[in-house]
DNA sequence: CATGTAGGTACAGTGGGTGAAGTTAATACC
DNA sequence: GGTATTAACTTCACCCACTGTACCTACATG
């Protein structure tokens, strides 16, 4: 077993074993955590079937929920970027507003199976609770970036940033559930919460 | 150690005697958690705190996070039930909206320190988003009673109920941060978004 | 080819959480 | 009042997520 993967050798960098390793983990923990639940499937399994050891696990992700959202930290990247390539004086909630619509837009039907297994599994719900305040976290620093940081701003930035990622996760959860069409939902409901009244947040109060 | 706390025999209930424990065990919870962090409070120091065993600590509540909401449950249920104590044609999005005001209204100080110790303690928020999705349960469910059980509405009402959520856990912990007025704060913010547009939300589409 | 180092392993430990069997004392019932 | 029941608690043994540490080994690179 300990040599067994590693008997394919390839001109592989270093670097391309570890993100092998890696994604092997990631498959297999979402598939055994559909198979038989995540309660029921145990990091030493996961290591097994992916053929490395289990503290390897733990080398690659930090918890055991966190094999289910592989891409995480790559995904919240990418979207802090895009919010912040916007043009220089376009308002900031457009901006987020585009930001979000584009993100939901590019939404696989492979992603939507993860959004079901997490509407299911209520385990991985609740532990994970993290993925989405790391969106909370940079909606809300983008919007006191543009707002400027005052405790007033703070507040509304915050506010605002967990009822969309709320309204996100809802929407996420029910596309796949019943297969319906998150962005279509989300924005619908989404942009008629926060229109025109929150153009110009700090000044109309 | 074992008869220690027993020693004051009173002709107290059975009843009493285990409700004294349940609030000691929180008590003591509470107060190690801000006194050393919650990470270098194990149960074995709450429990020994309240002179009873570990064991004796998951007879009480689930998880070592429960400890510090020691009420929820029966918050979660009032809540509910004045939510459902409305006259029997008022608008759900208004009885709603009165609910949440009168619980926000309700806040004492002493609740303010314990948001105060959740917005500071990050494993805290994060094990204990199950708190919050009681409420998004029972708000969802609410609406979904008054709207009837379509896939529509079933979507639209959970996004409702997280973005409100969202938006009263971002107040409470502002609250307890700065000391603002959570109220007037969630009041402001919660019910600009959730204006005329969404009083008759199943047929303005 | 020598050497540093990245990726992995083995091992031992901490701590949260559970199941099961036993103890004690309050209570219910006669 | 005496006996049976049972609720609250204890002890013990266990599982599993997660961590620290020391070690190994093969790739990389000068």
């Amino acid at each position: 077993m300990t040599t067994s993967k590693k008997a394919d050798r390839q001109p592989n960098s270093r670097e391309q074993q570890r993100l092998e390793t890696r994604r092997s983990l990631a498959e297999h923990a979402i598939r055994l955590f559909s198979e038989r639940g995540y309660d029921e499937t145990t990091v030493e399994e996961i290591a097994a079937a992916a053929g490395v050891s289990a503290r390897t696990f733990f080398l690659h992700f930090s918890t055991k929920a966190a094999a289910a959202f592989p891409d995480h930290d790559a995904r919240v990247h990418d979207f802090v970027t895009r919010l912040n390539a916007g043009a220089p004086h376009v308002n900031p909630l457009s901006q987020l507003r585009s930001t979000l619509d584009a993100r939901l837009d590019g939404e696989s039907p492979s992603r939507l199976v993860r959004y079901r297994l997490l509407a299911e599994v209520p385990e991985l719900r609740n532990e994970d609770a993290r993925t989405d305040r790391d969106y909370e976290k940079a909606i809300a620093a983008y919007l006191i970036l543009h707002w400027g940081d005052t405790i007033e701003a703070e507040v509304r930035a915050n506010a605002i940033a967990n009822a969309l990622i709320g309204v996100a996760r809802a929407t996420l959860s029910a596309g796949g559930i019943y297969g319906i069409d998150a962005r279509a939902a989300t924005a619908e409901i989404l942009w008629r919460m926060f229109g025109s009244p929150f153009d110009d947040p700090l000044h109309s109060v």
